[in-house]
DNA sequence: GTCAGTGCAAACGGTTTGCATGTTT
DNA sequence: AAACATGCAAACCGTTTGCACTGAC
């Protein structure tokens, strides 16, 4: 999609205007991230990367995720005890993450906004929204728990 | 104290009511938590233990946290990519780490109500208060931030 | 031609596991 | 005596790193 490739390119503009050099391994770990509307793993990443470029290592797009993590452009989040999810960085949001099916899901920023207020108030705890995704049970998985108990 | 000592005590019913053997090396897990007020990483209860029994080895400390946690009687949290931190399983609370030292905090579980209403009146997502730690920054470490900039 | 970027393999930290031995019941 | 719990060492997973080489500029 068009606007999925204008995204792109900004993204590489944003690379060359740091004096970072443009790879295959970038162009390509770019463009799964801007396919995917999900929140993907290192190694979802990788394994997509390498549907068309076999031998990209998973350090490498490790390395690719942290630079672009460094200009902004990438955000990666943790759940529980599991692989950190990446995702472009897009207007604020915070996680959440299903413990029963692993999916994590953004949700808008504003639902923590008076949940950091009173945080900030009562322990001048400045609420990070975006970094750590909130553990539950989703939707879906409650209605199949509900069904299949 | 007393009632510490009567709260390891009802531990350690607990296990033998469930037919697990009381051993040293469990006394001695109890007896850390018990003592103390804060969330302790495996590595940490490991470390506070081996300072009386030098051989309880880290494994075994693994193993008796999570039969703890099979009894209810622990609960551990994640923190973004950090260890795990455990203590014993008391009034609900939620978990708040701060970001730049590190530090686990305890919060009311009620300053997540909201938050968890809005969650499942939108999303249909079931809010675990417990299980992960919302990122941050603590207070005396925005002071500090703010003194040395 | 230079250097940042890469692949590979090895190391890492936190955690789990298999197995032979020791301890609780 | 029988079952369970433990120590040790090795495996595990996600991630990071050292190094020699390659390819973007």
């Amino acid at each position: 999609m068009a606007e999925d490739d204008r995204r792109g390119d900004e993204v590489l503009d944003t690379l060359r205007r740091h004096a970072k050099r443009i790879t295959t391994a970038k162009r390509a770990v770019v463009g799964v991230l801007v396919d995917s509307r999900d929140h993907l793993t290192a190694e979802e990443v990788t394994r997509e990367v390498q549907r068309s470029w076999p031998d990209v290592s998973p350090s490498t797009v490790y390395r690719i995720l942290e630079e672009l993590e460094d200009l902004a452009l990438v955000v990666h989040s943790h759940a529980g005890h599991a692989a950190a999810v990446y995702h472009l960085a897009g207007r604020s949001h915070g996680h959440v993450t299903c413990e029963a099916c692993h999916v994590t899901f953004e949700v808008p920023s504003d639902v923590f906004d008076l949940m950091a207020h009173e945080l900030e108030a009562s322990f001048g705890f400045e609420l990070d929204r975006h970094h750590v995704a909130l553990a539950g049970v989703c939707a879906a998985c409650r209605t199949r728990r509900r069904a299949v108990p």
